[in-house]
DNA sequence: CTGTATTTTGAGAATCAGAATCAATATCAA
DNA sequence: TTGATATTGATTCTGATTCTCAAAATACAG
């Protein structure tokens, strides 16, 4: 494990679920999940260049892939599909269940729930007689603010 | 024009659009309508095979890619992504904006609206200093009654 | 109706994200 | 330390969709 990382606990639930199913931690999954830790949404290929930057170590971009598909079998991330044609994957660590709202001009993104709509779809789900297991909710829309939109966009921590 | 179909209106719909733009109305485009008004949701693999089937005509993929793309443009379809990795093609010819609720065991689709669900949707875009453009609402889960479940599964007409 | 310019078609190649292969390498528990 | 086992990364493969381009179909002026 990292000297000086502030990433004792979470790494330690990587390695827990590692062991309890035989397999091995190792420098790549390490890097992995610290660089993934740090953002809240991002696609296999940014999170490879972004490791790739500060070249540590090799690192093969299937290797990206499939260590963060076993953070999403672990529960550390999630799948997302705001446009067809590329995963992203979010960072729901510290997060519970949430939907997003989206800008197409600026790409900022933005989580929130709503009981209430969450009710309502339960609603409707029993009024045709199913019960659910989940659902996908994405708002698309522009920001108001076309200064907060540039600002987001120019922002290099996303 | 095909004669003794029941689609006048909508092939005019089509061959006033395509005159609009130097387009031509071909046998193809005209097959691929009609087949796609009969349905309610179809990947284009699926109605490709449906036409072939009938083999009234030579083919290809491709076309049926094209003209379902052309249809969308027109207004008559729009593409839904419930599962990533396959287009779904959503005709909506006489159909207003709606949500869908689709069942994992089945497949069955159901097209719901909800004016509640909307308002709540906006109402959280302005929270957040948004305009809304379009969003996604899509409820999964499973039909309560196994047997309506199965019957739906064994019914052709999709 | 006919000739001609223009568009469309179909077969196959190209694309692109992501998964699968597999020999070489790293991990870990005894 | 050793040896069984899992992992890696280079590469190939996959599958849905788009692109290419020569041959065929269509529209429309005459
Ligand atoms: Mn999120
Ligand atoms: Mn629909
Ligand atoms: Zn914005
Ligand atoms: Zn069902």
């Amino acid at each position: 494990m990292l000297k000086g990382s502030s990433l004792y606990k979470e790494v330690a639930l990587l390695k827990n679920y590692l062991t309890k199913n035989r397999l091995k931690l190792t420098q790549q999954r390490e890097t992995i999940l610290e660089a993934f830790l740090r953002v809240d949404h991002i696609t296999a290929e940014e999170l490879y260049r972004e490791i790739s930057k500060k070249k540590r170590q090799r690192m093969g971009l299937a290797t990206i892939y499939r260590t963060l598909n076993l953070l999403c079998e672990i529960g550390i991330g999630q799948q997302r599909h705001f446009d067809e044609n590329r995963t992203i994957f979010d960072n729901v660590l510290h997060k519970k269940h949430h939907d997003h709202l989206i800008c197409n001009k600026c790409d900022k993104i933005i989580e929130f729930e709503s009981p209430a709509i969450e009710r309502l779809q339960e609603e409707m789900a029993a009024r045709h007689g199913f019960t659910l297991n989940n659902h996908r909710l994405e708002l698309y829309g522009h920001c108001l603010d076309w200064k907060k939109c540039r600002d987001w966009q120019k922002s290099a921590d996303r």
